[in-house]
DNA sequence: GCATCAATCTAAACGATGTCAAGATAATCT
DNA sequence: AGATTATCTTGACATCGTTTAGATTGATGC
């Protein structure tokens, strides 16, 4: 998480505001963070950030393009989180169920970021471009080709990468579900059921059988 | 799909509606269909079944309870595709992924349902219960005990519910994506495509060992 | 059959939102 | 310094969710 500046009052900013892009995300993401997605509008960002409420359309076309640089932060943060996983886990098998460990728990403590990151309602159907080039895909691609070995078609990576990018999505969305609690405790916490699931999608069985 | 009454005009339609609530929620699927999810609102929900913009609340407490109504109708027929799939396949290795392969082709063919369906900025926290309750949730574990010939500890067949249930959640957020274009031409179109992710889920790798 | 009552709908309004056009203000360039 | 451009404000518009008050109808009891 970046470093925030304060919320501009009426006497602190003069006319004009010096990095009114880069307050407006942050107010956003403030936002975001302690009223939830519902409050997200895009006069309550100018508000918050001591603006009039027609100002961040010099800096951004839209309220889609606004939350656009949003999500580009979001992503950018969880790249260092799954940075930080997979530094952190010493052989390669450990290493694939800490990635996906920490995506998951990405996506629990930032409910709100990750919602805004994979919300489609303004670019339909195509990921953000930096969830491809360089981003925390490749990082599992890479994190499984060194798990192989390299050794696989490039297909199948490909395939293998989207499997385990699915089903970490799909346990992010559904991880804060109460349904799930009792089965929680069963297994002695969250991280604990995370890998629990994790194992059970055994995600490479095809890679390792050949 | 149920049919739909065809939109109500001033003249056809007495004073009193006659069963205004389906209507409503008729209307609000004749909406997303063809505007899409963006143009769901209540004043246009009212529009579309020729009534006031108030008319709604004396039959749902909120917007939110209006689309929970479309997305129990949407639960619905997702059962229906799911029992149509498990009907199809014979043996029950089949059965999973046509199972997995029904899923997403539901929500790639109505993506603004599937969306309301998952829709939580109403209620955060919990499932559907039409999914846990003898709905689709059901099928899917009633699927997996029966390929396990039922020798799985209750534990273990609830985590691989979960496990599959999260693969086929992310995959149906994921499918429509162009990114994965080029993929599914190489791999001979989008049921290949679905089927060869599946396959690299390799969802039961554990069950089988043991 | 008719009066009463509850259910259902409309009309009108309120505050909030996304967005735009005009004008004010300040920084930059020549 | 003067002109130009970027930035911000004011004020407005259409739309939205929701509420209140009043109109219209169906049902109920006599």
């Amino acid at each position: 998480m970046p470093a925030m500046t304060q919320p501009a009052t009426a006497d602190t900013r003069p006319y004009h505001h010096g990095d009114l892009s880069r307050a407006l995300v942050e107010a956003a993401r403030r936002i975001l963070e302690t009223e939830g997605p519902a409050a997200l509008s895009l006069r309550a960002v100018a508000r918050e950030a001591g603006v009039s409420p027609a100002a961040p359309y010099h800096h951004f076309k839209d309220k889609s393009e606004l939350l656009e640089a949003v999500a580009h932060e979001g992503w950018m943060a969880l790249d260092v989180a799954l940075t930080a996983a997979r530094a952190k886990a010493s052989d390669s098998n450990e290493r694939m169920t800490s990635l996906g460990v920490a995506y998951v728990c990405f996506a629990r403590d930032n409910p709100a970021l990750y919602r805004v990151m994979y919300d489609r309602s303004r670019d339909k159907d195509s990921l953000p471009d930096q969830m491809k080039e360089e981003g925390a895909y490749c990082q599992v691609r890479n994190t499984i080709d060194e798990r192989t070995g390299g050794g696989v078609s490039p297909i199948d990576l490909e395939l293998a990468t989207i499997a385990a990018w699915c089903a970490g999505h799909g346990l992010a969305e559904m991880i804060g579900f109460k349904q799930f609690a009792p089965l929680k405790e069963a297994l002695g916490g969250e991280e604990a059921f995370l890998r629990a699931v994790f194992e059970h999608l055994g995600m490479f069985a095809k890679l390792d059988q050949g």
